[in-house]
DNA sequence: ATTTTTGGTTGCGAAAAGCAACTTAATAGT
DNA sequence: ACTATTAAGTTGCTTTTCGCAACCAAAAAT
């Protein structure tokens, strides 16, 4: 299939997806997280094709999400282990894998669980947050041009907030009438 | 291309990529989310073709993602609006919003701003915290079986931790040696 | 009543994903 | 030291899905 880069696209989604939105790359990026490093394990673990995998692979290392070590030095073997920006990923994955356990698995059947080291205790649930703490609902978020929009995001957005929470832009054929 | 189907894989993050990890999905969801309703307004904002979007709808509505409302009652036209299941699904797209103003576009170059509506301040970066608060890293965070889990994940945990705050699992090969 | 818009569907070509066999370099065994 | 095995990919082929553009029917507007 003749696939869509979003690469030059104006908007953080579109250009993370373009990075991670592929099909395998996020369970590679959790499986480096559980610990995986080599190859073939990331191969036997996930059951993925290994042209793919290769990849995958290389396209993570090309934007440095995995960083690709040398066995031993001077050595063409090597390890894929993640970056700052990889690790920083994780948040993404554990909302993900939540959001699976609460509405696909559910929460009696989820196959992993994760605990705050510290107290043996499950973690928290990953959500949007105000800078105090409050927990946000989609309607406490409001949605404004940033300092990197362009016109076509500025004329998107208004003040007016629909009963969801989202924007609703203005209709302007109809203003000029 | 051949696309494997996560469905009846035992793990709750290719469930969930198995509903939302395909092309473009996460940004219909983005795009219900800033309030767009109508097939040509996904389209159009988005850039995707017709029948991949009408796809993509069809099988966001047949996951109870999305909810397809008869614009007046017995039309056979109709709206497409977020359900609960996917207005939880917002949280991940924000933090992947925020990963991708982080790494990729820069912060000073976001083109969205999402505001706290009650102060009008930035909201939080989303990240993982524990029960009380606390913000964890990776390293605070201990995998372990969840009460779903079956055997094949029970052989990969184990109490061993790898400096990268992962799980390493037991070499059965060298231990029976 | 006729035109325009909306919400799709159909058909085609291209590129990506799956499968399996092959290759080459590093390790392990004897 | 020599051979066997494993690890890490690569190559070639097939299948499937995506992108594009043209088409179609129902609803709305004029």
């Amino acid at each position: 299939m003749k696939r869509i880069s979003f690469a030059d696209t104006r908007c953080s989604l579109a250009q993370s997806l373009d990075m991670i939105g592929e099909w395998w790359t996020l369970l590679i990026i959790r499986e480096a997280y559980f610990g995986t490093r080599r190859f073939s394990d990331f191969q036997s673990h996930l059951g993925i094709a290994r042209n793919v995998l290769a990849e995958r692979l290389e396209r993570l290392v090309a934007n440095d999400i995995l960083q690709r070590v040398p066995v031993s030095p001077g050595s063409k073997r090597a390890h894929y282990r993640l970056t700052e920006k990889g690790r920083d990923l994780v948040t993404v994955v554990i909302a993900l894998v939540q959001w699976g356990d609460r509405w696909v698995m559910g929460p009696e059947n989820a196959p992993v669980r994760m605990v705050d080291r510290a107290t043996g205790e499950d973690i928290d649930t990953v959500q949007v947050r105000a800078k105090d703490g409050r927990p946000l609902g989609l309607h406490d978020i409001g949605l404004e041009p940033g300092p990197g929009a362009d016109d076509a995001i500025r004329d998107r957005f208004s003040e007016a907030i629909t009963d969801t929470g989202a924007v609703r832009w203005r209709i302007r054929r109809h203003m000029a009438a």
